[in-house]
RNA sequence: GCUGCUGUAGCUCAGUGGUAGAGCACUUCCUUGGUAAGGAAGAGGUCAUGGGUUCAAGUCCCAUCAGUAGCUCCA
């Protein structure tokens, strides 16, 4: 009798000696099929193992059962025993590695190496070379179980000191260690493990980064070696391309092409020019919101982009965030005074923290200016909420290293609003602000996006406010968060010291998650600034104050428009929503008679008179992505109709001006979204 | 900010220390046509910027600026 415990717990008995495969065949046929390899009491085996009586076995699948695509967890084994093909590559090719961590990643995976000298990518084809070599060796990947003191004593004796370092720190706690052998390769690591190379049927090299050894800043820096693996290549060269396909969606490609945008050297990094197509599109979106805003009884403010420091002092952003603003302006007069003195940099900014020298802040956000609106005038509980809305630019000084396109820039424009509520208000006005959130992505077709809602800690007393407060307004955030009908995250520890808030995270075409939309609860500028209502019992009270924008800044959501549109704009957001194209000369008269009488109706409607032929004209128009070419020609200047092909559908044939304009006068109303692809390209 | 890579015509990119290139786009002319490229000619360059090595630098070295992939950061 041999006895076989499986992952749920359960005991399954069989007569004589039993393989893997004829433990997968017992429980059901389609397991056995997808069945790649088993953990036999941890180690990796292969499916022809004998098992041994009283062992655990779990099986690893190659495939999930419904769509035929590996499971994650065979990927990430798979690609994780990549990674150590590789280091082990490399430690073959280069003297003097320290290995750090070797993680398998959604798309691939990464060993952070340090060599001297130091990998380039001129040593990719070499170390790639090598890990074939080793593959085709196909040496099994054998589990060692150490005692910690062994465990250490081994690292020390290869001399990988990270590792060191991260038994005797990171894995304090355990007592006993796993190490992965693969011939003269031995590597400490928690498992698991594929049981063998061979399975690794496709990989390639990626990339060369720095990264920080345990992500910190202040240590050494080593090489991070991105790579990714399959089990064939098909599938890598399906991923490849995938990623081919996705740089072609990249809005900062995408927004040259389609001219919506420009970045300028001489400007200034993260500073963006919007060109006029890009400037309607930005102005259609917020014509959007302001709809929104006026149903939803805001009032629309506008403030100037800089504001003294005193300002910034009481909202406690100077000095404490200097590094993320740009330097302040310094009153004129005393600026000459302190260059008469030979003053430092150091000094000027020391100074001006100690509030000797008064000067402007490029405003890093809108809350003070509109606190300051509130606190103009007396306030009563009847008047709350009180709801200030702006599409207000801010600066801020992004490490030059992380800015980049639309999603990360120094000067933006948030579609900010600041509500001001009594502390009963605050559940319902943080639904309000999620209905419009919710609203906005449900018009550009957007579900692909996660909600997190950010709580405090409840270990921490770094926080402001009442608890009993607080408790509420996480409440109304969780509550609010349901109304989206959408899985969220709840994430204690990530609330602002100053209150709870819910963050909408989307993906961009390369894999990035960027913030848009955000509701933030806060019960510190309140206080800071002295902020009161009376109320009904004729006291003085505490407001509440609520910072939302649901598109988080008008940059980044264009940005990342782009990229779901992929440059297809639905049609109320098309900078160029036709282009009247002649099929020759003769029908120019009549093709500008109809272009005036389209713009009249309120569309945007380019025109193409080159004497080129239509062909060529209809394939620019389509390069352009115009969702509706106008095709004019003799015969339509006879009958009075125009001739239309759609973007998705291709020729529609000739219908009259007036069908025509209705048709995409309506679609505009509508804000109908049609696709988020391109239509594809014929040869 | 850190590490790597990159910077040549408006765009995409070739260019092996020895005369600055291609395709597309642009301009002009010819062509006047019905659903994805008609033809010809022309114009367009401080090879990112500043140093250095060399008889000679787009090419090699250094610095700066910018882009980019990551890391760190993001009130």
């Amino acid at each position: 009798m041999v006895s076989v415990t499986l992952p749920d717990g359960s005991v399954k008995e069989f007569e004589s000696q039993v393989t893997v495969k004829e433990v997968a065949k017992s429980i059901g046929r389609s397991l056995a099929k997808a069945t790649l390899w088993a953990e036999v009491d941890d180690q990796p085996v292969k499916l022809n193992h004998e098992i041994p009586d009283g062992a655990k076995v779990s099986m690893k699948l190659i495939t999930k059962t419904r769509d035929g695509n590996p499971s994650d967890e065979a990927l990430a084994t798979l690609r994780h025993s990549c990674a150590h093909v590789m280091a082990r590559a490399v430690m073959r090719i280069k003297d003097n590695c320290q290995l750090a961590f070797g993680p398998s990643l959604e798309n691939g995976f990464y060993y952070d190496i340090k060599c001297d000298p130091p990998l380039t990518e001129e040593d990719f084809p070499a170390i790639e070379k090598e890990m074939k070599r080793l593959i085709d060796l196909d040496e099994p990947f054998e589990r060692i179980v150490k005692e910690r003191d062994d465990a250490i004593q081994i690292c020390k004796d290869m001399k990988q000191e990270f590792k060191v370092e991260h038994v005797t720190e990171g894995l304090a706690e355990d007592e006993t260690l796993s190490f992965y052998q693969q011939g003269e390769f031995l590597d400490l690591c928690r498992g698991p493990h594929i049981p063998t190379p061979k399975t690794i049927g496709a990989f390639k090299l990626m990339s060369l980064a720095g990264a920080y050894w345990k992500g910190d800043q202040d240590n050494e820096q080593l090489q991070r070696l991105y790579a990714t693996a399959f089990f064939n290549q098909k599938e890598l060269d399906a991923h490849l391309e995938a990623l081919e396909e996705a740089k072609k969606r990249d809005h900062r490609v995408l927004g040259r092409k389609l001219g919506l945008f420009h970045i300028d050297e001489m400007v200034g990094q993260g500073l963006i020019l919007w060109t006029p197509k890009g400037a309607f599109v930005r102005q259609a979106l917020q014509d959007f919101i302001s709809a929104h805003l006026r149903r939803q009884g805001y009032d629309q403010v506008f403030t100037p982009h800089i504001g003294k420091l005193d300002l910034y002092k009481t909202s406690g952003h100077f000095p404490y965030y200097q590094e993320s603003q740009y330097p302040a302006l310094v009153d004129r007069e005393q600026l000459a005074k302190l260059a008469t003195e030979g003053c430092t940099c150091g000094e000027l900014s020391n100074k001006m923290n100690d509030g000797e020298i008064e000067g402007y802040l490029l405003r890093p956000m809108n809350c003070p200016h509109h606190i300051k609106i509130y606190d103009s005038q007396q306030r009563s509980y009847r008047d709350l909420p009180i709801r200030l809305a702006e599409f207000g630019t801010v600066y801020r000084y992004e490490q030059s290293g992380e800015i980049g396109g639309l999603t990360r820039v120094r000067g933006f424009t948030q579609d900010d609003a600041h509500l001001f509520v009594t502390p009963d208000q605050v559940a319902d006005e943080v639904r309000g602000c999620l209905e419009l959130v919710k609203t906005v992505f449900s018009t550009m077709g957007m579900d692909d996006y996660s909600v997190r809602v950010g709580l405090r800690d409840p270990d921490s007393g770094k926080y402001v406010g009442d608890p009993e407060n607080w408790d509420k307004a996480e409440e109304a955030c969780r509550e609010a968060a349901k109304s989206l009908g959408k899985p969220f995250t709840e994430e204690a520890g990530e609330a602002a010291f100053y209150g709870p808030k819910i963050d909408f995270v989307v993906k961009d075409c390369i894999g990035r998650s960027w913030q848009l939309g955000t509701v933030q609860v806060d019960y510190n500028l309140p206080v800071r600034f002295d902020l009161n209502y009376t109320g009904a019992d004729n006291k003085q009270h505490r407001p509440v104050m609520i910072h939302r924008a649901p598109f988080g800044s008008m940059e980044r959501f264009i940005g990342v428009l782009i990229e779901h549109f992929a440059g297809t704009f639905p049609l109320w957001l098309a900078p160029e929503q036709g282009r009247i194209l002649t099929v020759s000369n003769k029908a120019e008269g009549y093709a500008r008679e109809v272009q005036e009488q389209m713009i009249s109706a309120g569309l945007r409607i380019t025109d193409d008179y080159r004497s080129e032929k239509l062909g060529a004209k209809i394939r620019e128009g389509r390069f352009d992505l115009l969702p509706y070419l106008l095709i004019i020609g003799p015969r339509d200047a006879e009958n009075g109709t125009v001739s239309i092909r759609d973007r998705y559908k291709g020729d529609l044939g000739a219908i009259s001006v007036t069908e025509a304009i209705a048709m995409m006068v309506k679609e505009v109303d509508d804000k109908t979204v049609r696709g988020h692809e391109p239509p594809d390209d014929p040869k």
